[in-house]
DNA sequence: TATTGTTATACTCTATAACTATA
DNA sequence: TATAGTTATAGAGTATAACAATA
């Protein structure tokens, strides 16, 4: 038979940590009033190779709809610039400004510095083997992988 | 300056990677009738360190009312049976059927699955050391390390 | 007609607060 | 008066569906 527990399998170690690490980013993002999706809107417009909002949707796997609102909110805050494309005037193009470069990077600071007390109880070698396995699966379940 | 990308942090790949296992794993566990936090709730009562509702509330990490669902769906289902401590009754001691145990080996075996699906893009190297990383992380973190 | 974005609405998950019973 | 569990209510987050503008 099998005596495998249910918590040493990938699925609940990977499922229970990215929920935990996710709520101590989010509580870090609180202070520049951002949930983690405004961050990975914010990131893939600064990736380039997206900008009209239902692409970004597809591209993040959530609703046209919820786009929307954080595109709403980011440029509340002066975040994103939206412009309606001339070529297409239904399309909705986002662009980063100067300011939400800015914050990106504020927010990229942050997750580097819980990646780093993350690491902290990892030998060197097991924290490159984390981020090497960690990038494979992320290239084959359709994350970003750069 | 800093031009490590949001993406390749341990965050960011450790949430969104979580958040699509999940995913998957609830997608599977449907078929029974189950969410993840049942299943959860079913390791903790197997693991016999705790038993009364408020204890695993704690131990989850999450709120005492929603053990009481969570208890009510698995107590409909026959998974587990709930009975009134006679010392104290004002708890309500959760104990494991058979079939809560026969439920729980189907739901580890959904997961196993999934884990040989994921591995399967990781040398055994990359494997064992995720494995190792992710316990290691998991022990320090708060969450089950057996 | 088909597509992009928006708005209106509803659903899922979970927490907080009020309540009951036991101690 | 304090604690375990329960019920009632509310909030966050997100999706679905109806709609408007443009193609």
């Amino acid at each position: 038979m099998n005596d495998v527990k249910l918590t040493s399998t990938l699925v609940f170690r990977l499922g229970t940590l990215g929920a935990t690490v996710s709520e101590r980013f989010s509580a870090r993002l609180a202070a520049h009033g951002l949930k983690p999706k405004h961050v990975g809107l914010l990131a893939v417009l600064e990736s380039g190779v997206v900008a009209s909002q239902l692409d970004i949707a597809k591209l993040m796997n959530v609703a046209p709809s919820l786009v929307v609102s954080l595109a709403d909110q980011l440029e509340e805050q002066g975040a994103v610039r939206r412009e309606r494309d001339p070529h297409d005037r239904r399309r909705q193009v986002l662009t980063l400004t100067a300011e939400g470069r800015e914050l990106l990077a504020v927010c990229t600071e942050a997750a580097v510095e819980l990646d780093a007390e993350l690491a902290d109880v990892l030998t060197p070698k097991e924290a490159g083997m984390l981020r090497t396995a960690l990038l494979a699966l992320a290239r084959h379940n359709g994350l970003p992988a750069d």
